[in-house]
DNA sequence: CTGAAAGCGCTAACAA
DNA sequence: TTGTTAGCGCTTTCAG
């Protein structure tokens, strides 16, 4: 069944037909009608490589997520899919194993598909000007800014929270809660990613409230996983790690922290407390509460939206949005 | 840049790059060598849909996933895309809401994509042939089965748990460490559907082991979310309703339980026992962690693309496969 | 408002 | 082993 058969039982051409299925005016509306009902009729649905090939100009987006069992990616999906077609735009969606590359799977997506504009939805920092290059139409990351790699601010835009500084804020709380011996629990401090972007927002606000940091509070586990953090996390506490508090640079992470400590014996939050980043929904049903900052992730997803729609309608590139998270106070912190 | 470019760039026809991009036989080596390398050079990479459009027979399946958030659906999904990937299938993924119409979604990506079949992940047992039948290639149902809409099981095929049964473990389990009262939490006790398999299933196990079946004990929450498990527990409590033990439908239910259940000043397992079905990731996280069924995921998804595959390859329609669910002990449950 | 016809980029006979 | 060519199903001028 194709757009011919449907012109023929209509007895119209199949221009007409092409007009009634793109909403294009210059349709006599008893016309349009006819042509309706037989579509619903026949159940017809065109070809979408077909359309896709003949339109001379696509208005479709990709978005390309990275962890594809990341509940805090997920979460956002909906959202943008949902803003995108609003905006008019197609989607098409492509998730990624934390393994792979999203540069690559991005330039490979756009050209497969003539798309006009990328999301990135998590990734690496760590990006050479060459590889992003690779990406010949604009690219928003959403939920990270690539500033490690070299790649001119101009080549790329961004939305996502400010993670120096929400790390910050996140130790800076339990500071405030009295905690001294305050422990992170990160991948590593230097994966040039949001791992050492977070890492450095602990020590700034270790030292502005007077802690020291010292080897027992560094736990890093290696990956993003909460496999890895609840045996990072458990060894450190079985070799005699003492803190009161700990911060996981994420929420899973941060969920995974409670468990191994729970494991070991201690009460959260009367033995150790514990904060995250991020607010995915499972947070809120975690006994007790995980206390976190609370990316905004809808915004987030809209904004990235609509900053590629704006680039592709011949705004100019670069632009970086920074969005605040919130503290959700949960149960996970002892308030003194 | 289209395959027209680098067949001059090479000095070939665009049938030799053609050949040399599907890995097709015919090509001499260094000839093949060639062209790959200017494919390299240039980053060329085929246009999809004018593949897609071209192609005699295409091989593609499509996944049409319910539930975006959904974790236990979300965790196979990768497993389904690898196993396709193969068995040598293209895939065409398909996120839709809880709300949305499964098999439209389904029938209209099989149009659009020329697919050669379509796996169901998550979806309504309650359709009629004629709905089914808008779906005009082979469709397995993924972690459920469609017995109730009168399909013929010949139409379609499935691969998912015995729900009833699995339900009925659950609950004889909690039977067997010596509760008595043992309340059920579930969406509905007719939505044809999952949750009316499963309470089935609870009645057989409570009518088995000797137990009343009240009112009280039944805690229906309108839908499969965790709120509404939540609020629906948290009510029921605080109405009054008396029980030792809970068996929540879904994990994601039976953690919503727990948590009400401890805001309502429960300890667990101390005052109530918890288990669930499905064996997501997160259970193992929780504390206490949750005693469940655990679905064989990997299982399931690997069988569903190798059925679907099978009948693609011209084998008979309507395979139905039942899976065990296997007890996963947590710290859920009071050991008597 | 409607139709005829020229491709879009690729695959797949068919010839060479 | 290679090249030529006819479409795949649709959109989009361009005439009418």
């Amino acid at each position: 069944m194709t757009i011919k058969d449907i012109a023929a039982k209509c007895g119209v051409s199949v221009s007409t037909v092409s007009r009634v299925l793109n909403n294009q005016p210059y349709v006599k509306q008893d016309v349009r009608e006819k042509v309706l009902k037989v579509i619903e009729e026949e159940h017809f649905v065109p070809h979408e490589g077909a359309a896709s090939l003949a339109r001379t100009q696509e208005d479709s987006i990709g978005v390309v997520i990275r962890g594809i069992k990341n509940p805090f990616f997920n979460e956002m999906v909906s959202t943008i899919l949902k803003r995108a077609h609003e905006l008019g735009y197609n989607t098409y969606l492509q998730q990624i194993r934390v393994g792979e590359d999203e540069i690559a799977e991005a330039a490979s997506l756009a050209k497969s598909h003539k798309l006009k504009g990328v999301i990135l939805l998590g990734g690496n920092f760590d990006r050479t000007p060459e590889e992003m290059k690779q990406i010949d139409v604009p690219v928003v990351c959403c939920t990270f800014s690539n500033i490690f790699g070299g790649v001119s601010s101009k080549d790329f835009s961004s939305v996502c929270i400010d993670d120096e500084d929400t790390a910050y804020k996140a130790v800076t709380y339990l500071a405030s809660q009295g905690h001294k011996k305050i422990a992170i629990v990160l991948p590593s401090v230097e994966d040039k990613s949001i791992s050492e972007l977070r890492y450095k927002g602990y020590c700034k606000a270790m030292e502005k409230s007077g802690l020291d940091v010292y080897d027992d509070l560094i736990i890093s586990t290696g990956d993003y996983s909460m496999e890895a953090a609840y045996s990072g996390v458990k060894e450190a506490v079985e070799n005699g790690a003492d803190f009161t508090a700990a911060f996981g640079i994420s929420d899973l992470i941060a969920l995974a922290t409670m468990k191994a400590l729970s494991d070991c014996g201690k009460k959260i939050p009367e033995d150790v407390s514990v904060v995250g980043i991020d607010g995915i929904d499972m947070t809120s049903y975690f006994i007790p509460t995980l206390t976190t900052l609370v990316q905004p992730r809808d915004l987030m997803a809209n904004r990235a939206v609509e900053i590629i729609a704006q680039i592709i309608e011949g705004e100019e590139n670069g632009v970086h949005e920074i969005v605040d998270a919130e503290l959700r106070i949960g149960e996970s912190v002892r308030i003194l």
